[in-house]
DNA sequence: ACGCGATTTTCCGCGATGTGGAAGATTTTT
DNA sequence: AAAAATCTTCCACATCGCGGAAAATCGCGT
């Protein structure tokens, strides 16, 4: 288990649901966890509600069929069948589907772990990840893991491409949750600035020392960023000379993702 | 709009969380919905639920980033995030994105409609379709959209295959939904026997008169169905001589997906 | 295998939270 | 432009969800 991400993030005038919040707190927080599952006294601490509440609350997203016990154990994890839920709207925009290729060769050109990120609410998303042949890969990011948006590279890249309403909203809402990611709002933003200017961005691995990180945006027709590809890698191997080796792959490989969606589009 | 999809489906012991079961049942309803989206009155229609009940829901929904409104229009749909929710157990079993080209082949070999099903909680889901090159398609059956298990073809064909239990539950759950979509007990159950006889299924559509469809379980190493592979088409070019000789071919078809799936599951 | 601490689950009275009728905006149709 | 339909806000009520406490269960260590 581990990180916080408070139920707290989106600060609304609470009118509304609050148990549809509390729920979907609980899938997000779930979304990014591992196929062994989250103990209930980990969801509950993670998101500060008391434990007969997450009972309650998961069983009846267990009932739904959204989430599911990992065989043998009671821990709680998704349900294999809340995959589908999204089909819609994921055939509307398959970027996963059509980034494969891309994100296999990236990484056997490579050698290191390219990540594909998506943009969710105000989460980033790790949507993808293949693995090169160097021995240290990034093994520790799971594929659908969330971060506020803002706090992975990947994240600020796409931030730098959504809009300025949008940045600004998603930096208002995700504020407090950045404290817990041991980042700034001062170091997003000028990760923003730097993603604007060079069209891409270069920094360290906040959460894995030792690590670098290289992100490149996949931009739709109109320019805005539905996704980034990122290459992490020890930090000797991602600076000077081949890194600059390593920048214009990254980019064909976001010309060529972005292309295939905007092919789909047409017959869509 | 149309589909009944009331929210009494799953009668159960009523403790829990009414709003999450509300909620859900509005994100299942929208998930089979076209992307122009559903009109607030349908939705509280469907479900049985007051206008401001409903609206009050969907506006939750809408902050937290799973519905959006169809652009311009007030209508609901799901916002393309939802898709990222799934992204951790879709990647468990990657099962349309290792069948594309299976359905791209069956459909060009064809000339009809393929469909991919999968099965989600007391429902089948259409995960994927291909169209062939023949004038006339089941253009009105979308991806996402969802039937009571054992209503669709190819959801008798998986529950022939995902073992006693699980019938039962299902058609105890489903008993009262059955009558909305015009087909009984005994209908669902003779298919279901039908499908594990013969190992495929082959019926008359409810839903498009004079379209007939033929099924086949796509079978996991256990030999549990985790999806079905089904072929749509006027009457006329699915008896007989024509059948036989598609079958062999939808057989295939759905071992080669079977495959893939096998394979990928060492790899993770 | 046994026992003890940690975790999960049930119970239940309180009250905050969600509810739906009715009325007021807004959009769409005629 | 008027009318109909739909969407949204308001508000008083009571239902539904809340969380403290206790019982049942799990699982870890010896």
């Amino acid at each position: 288990m581990g990180m916080e991400t408070s139920i707290e993030g989106s600060r609304r005038e609470a009118t509304g649901t609050q148990c549809i919040q509390r729920s979907f707190a609980i899938v997000r927080l779930l979304a990014g966890g591992d196929c062994d599952g989250e103990k209930l006294v980990d969801i509950a601490g993670s998101l500060k509600l008391s434990h007969p509440t997450a009972h309650r609350i998961l069983k009846a997203l267990e009932q739904e069929g959204i989430v599911e016990r990992a065989s043998g154990t009671q821990r709680y994890r998704l349900a294999a069948e809340t995959a589908w839920l999204g089909v819609a709207p994921f055939n509307r925009c398959p970027i996963t589907r059509l980034a494969v290729p891309t994100l296999e060769d990236l990484a056997q050109k490579t050698g290191d772990s390219i990540f594909l990120s998506v943009p969710s609410h105000n989460d980033s998303v790790y949507a993808d990840r293949r693995f090169g042949n160097f021995p240290l890969q990034a093994q520790r990011i799971k594929v659908g893991a969330r971060r506020p948006l803002g706090v992975s590279i990947g994240g600020r890249v796409m931030l730098g491409f959504m809009g300025e309403e949008r940045l600004a909203n998603t930096m208002r809402q995700n504020a407090e949750r950045f404290a817990d990611w041991h980042c700034s709002d001062a170091t997003v933003l000028a990760g923003v600035e730097a993603a604007r200017a060079q069209g891409y961005l270069s920094e360290d691995s906040l959460i894995d020392p030792g690590r670098h990180v290289l992100a490149v945006p996949v931009r739709d027709v109109v320019g805005r960023a539905v996704g980034a590809i990122s290459i992490i890698a020890p930090t000797a191997r991602l600076k000077g000379e081949r890194a600059s080796r390593l920048l214009p792959l990254l980019r064909a490989g976001a010309r060529d993702v972005a292309q295939a969606l905007g092919r789909q589009r047409m017959s869509a």
